[in-house]
RNA sequence: UGCCCUAUAGUAUAAUGGUAGUACGACAGAUUUUGGUUCUGUUUGUCGAGGUUCGAAUCCUCGUGGGGCAACCA
């Protein structure tokens, strides 16, 4: 009930006001969008806007989305990252109606081509790449008409002919639409459609040595797949008239598009370009680097795709240019992980305690798997005489708002009993080597006399059964909000600290652990197994931490 | 010195000529066997100047700020 109500209060972004309109309006029966990813790298979290944007918009609305692989530029392109995005897409929750790609029409596209040639309205051009480029005018001069501009129809045909025969090397002609030289926008004066590559690409193989631009490529495919609303960002939008004069022109099925404004993260870069650079020079170990904003580092970071669609869901659709802080982000994480996580016991940093009388050799204590959850399971947890505790949950001169451990003071073992610190061990450099304690037996957690009051609940885990495990702390990659808006390169302000690696003591109930099971290593933060690890070796990537106020509190004093 | 997009709390986003709301953050309190979670409360906003109107965040004009466009990239 109060779902539906939220439902129906939740307002529209834009885009589906648009797609309400045209239903309403029966423009159309069903809507079609497409997702249109270049092959040329992996998804990030820019992309899963899009992608929630463009399989949610068909879902909401009845539709469907097609995958339409871009792939017009054989030179950058591979496979693997076709399987990739594939993997990412199918990971995020999505299934798409079909899965083309923009290389299945390049016959199509060339029959387009020679249609406009015979209609007089594409020419072929000899012109050299610097000359198009000088022609071309300036945003406030405008362009003059190459030379080749009048050439007859007849020939035109037979030089694209040629150049499609291979007759001609890599940039010795181009075909060029004949739209408007003088256009105050610049996309209108004679775009370029198609150029010559002799180059191996990746589906059609050696097949082609021209290929067409993406402004020749994308909008009649989406028109061949009668695609509805054809929704990209907002660099695109000075294409929007070329992409409608094709249509026009051609006289094809008129899809249309739509901008939206792409999706700037804090702390991160956000550009292929970019991200491939930190993978090429060695700054993070691939694309799916925990650090990396890529779907792929995400997932590898423990990230779930729910929480990356409740993001998406949440940062909204506007066209004004926005830098969301990644703190939502992690928001989104612990939201989710908070209610599916199992909760285990993990010490980083130990310092042994001793109870001094404590009598018995061991006892197994049943620890709640996740108190979220009404129906918790419960597991068994070893307990001793020596236990390991957080080095920084006992200070010998605590300040005022401190509740943990301290000389004298009392704190309870997280489902286990209250201690109290009777003496503190020091070696010969004034270190704190160890803590004697005393426990309160009746303190017992779940008997009758265990609602004994204390400041703070504290980890711990039993030496003598404790497993080690490495942990990896994963910090922001860059030290400054927006690298990419930055004086100098973007790499000067990557965090030399993003990456910590430490080895934990854990309970022996983690050594049972599996691929894809999502951890709260208690009062430390939410935790994935890496894919190195292996049989003999644990190593956990810290998909984030949990909120922490003391650490405000501390940085107050 | 052109064309285009854009401007609402710290960050995002809604209000579609009629009470400026929501989320995250921040701050304060309650609860808590995680300084977690949960709950409650508080704080902060319509870029500026004109105009239209009974009434403007919304429409108009002129500024100003931000972004994009001059790849044989997408």
């Amino acid at each position: 009930m109060t779902d539906i109500k939220k439902e129906e209060e939740k307002s529209l972004n834009f885009l589906e006001e648009i797609v309400e309109e045209d239903l309403a309006a029966g423009k159309y029966k069903s809507i079609l969008t497409r997702f249109p990813p270049e092959p040329n790298g992996y998804l990030h979290i820019g992309h899963s806007k899009s992608i929630v944007l463009n399989f949610g918009l068909a879902q909401k609305y009845g539709g469907k989305t097609n995958l339409r692989f871009d792939d017009t530029n054989p030179v950058t392109e591979d496979t693997e990252y076709v399987e990739g995005i594939k993997e990412d897409i199918r990971w995020l929750g999505f299934e798409w109606a079909n899965e083309f790609y923009a290389s299945d029409y390049f016959e199509q596209l060339y029959t387009f081509a020679e249609d406009l040639i015979r209609k007089g309205l594409a020419y072929v051009d000899d012109s050299s790449a610097e000359e198009i480029a000088r022609m071309k005018g300036t945003p406030t001069e405008p362009g003059t008409d190459s030379p080749y501009r009048s050439r007859n129809m007849e020939e035109n045909l037979q030089l694209f002919r040629d150049m499609r025969a291979g007759k001609y090397r890599d940039g010795e002609k181009v075909l060029r639409a004949r739209v408007d030289m003088s256009a105050p926008n610049m996309q209108l004066r004679d775009p370029i459609m198609y150029r010559i590559k002799h180059a191996h690409h990746h589906r059609t193989g050696d097949s082609w040595c021209i290929y067409p631009m993406y402004d020749f490529a994308h909008g009649q495919s989406d028109s061949i797949e009668h695609i509805t609303h054809s929704v990209c960002t907002l660099e695109f939008v000075p294409h929007r008239p070329l992409y409608d004069w094709f249509i026009e022109k051609l006289a094809i099925f008129p899809s249309h598009q739509y901008e939206f404004a792409r999706l700037n993260m804090t702390y991160t870069v956000m550009s292929k370009r970019k991200l491939l650079q930190l993978v090429n020079e060695g700054y993070v170990t691939g694309w799916d680097d925990p650090r990396m904003p890529t779907i792929s580092g995400l997932r590898r970071r423990g990230y779930t795709p729910e929480s990356i669609r409740m993001f998406a869901d949440k940062i909204g659709v506007a066209k004004r240019e926005n830098l969301i802080d990644v703190s939502l982000l992690e928001f989104c994480v612990r939201e989710h992980l908070n209610k599916i996580a199992a909760r285990r016991m993990v010490v980083f940093d130990p310092l042994k305690i001793v109870l001094t009388n404590y009598g018995r050799e061991e006892e197994m204590l049943p620890v709640e798997d996740n108190p979220e959850d009404p129906a918790t399971t419960h597991r068994q947890v070893p307990f001793s005489r020596e236990l390991y505790i957080e080095r920084e949950d006992f200070m010998e001169n605590p300040p005022k708002k401190f509740f943990r451990l301290s000389p004298g003071q009392k704190v309870r073992l997280k489902s286990a009993y209250i201690i109290q610190c009777e003496e503190v061990v020091k070696d010969e450099t004034g270190k704190i080597t160890e803590l004697k304690c005393s426990y309160l037996p009746e303190s017992k957690s779940g008997g009758t006399e265990s609602n004994i009051k204390v400041q703070a609940t504290i980890h711990w885990v039993s030496i003598v059964h404790a497993i080690t495990a490495e942990v990896r702390l994963y910090d922001r990659l860059f030290r400054v909000e927006d690298p990419a808006s930055e004086d100098g390169d973007f790499k000067e302000y990557i965090n030399p600290d993003s990456l910590n690696v430490a080895v934990a003591y854990a309970e022996p109930a983690l050594r049972k652990v599996k691929f894809n099971e999502h951890y709260q290593f208690l009062r430390k933060g939410y935790f994935y197994l890496d894919k190195d690890s292996s049989e003999d070796r644990l190593i956990f990537n810290r998909t984030s931490t949990l909120r922490d106020n003391w650490v405000k509190e501390q940085k107050k004093q």
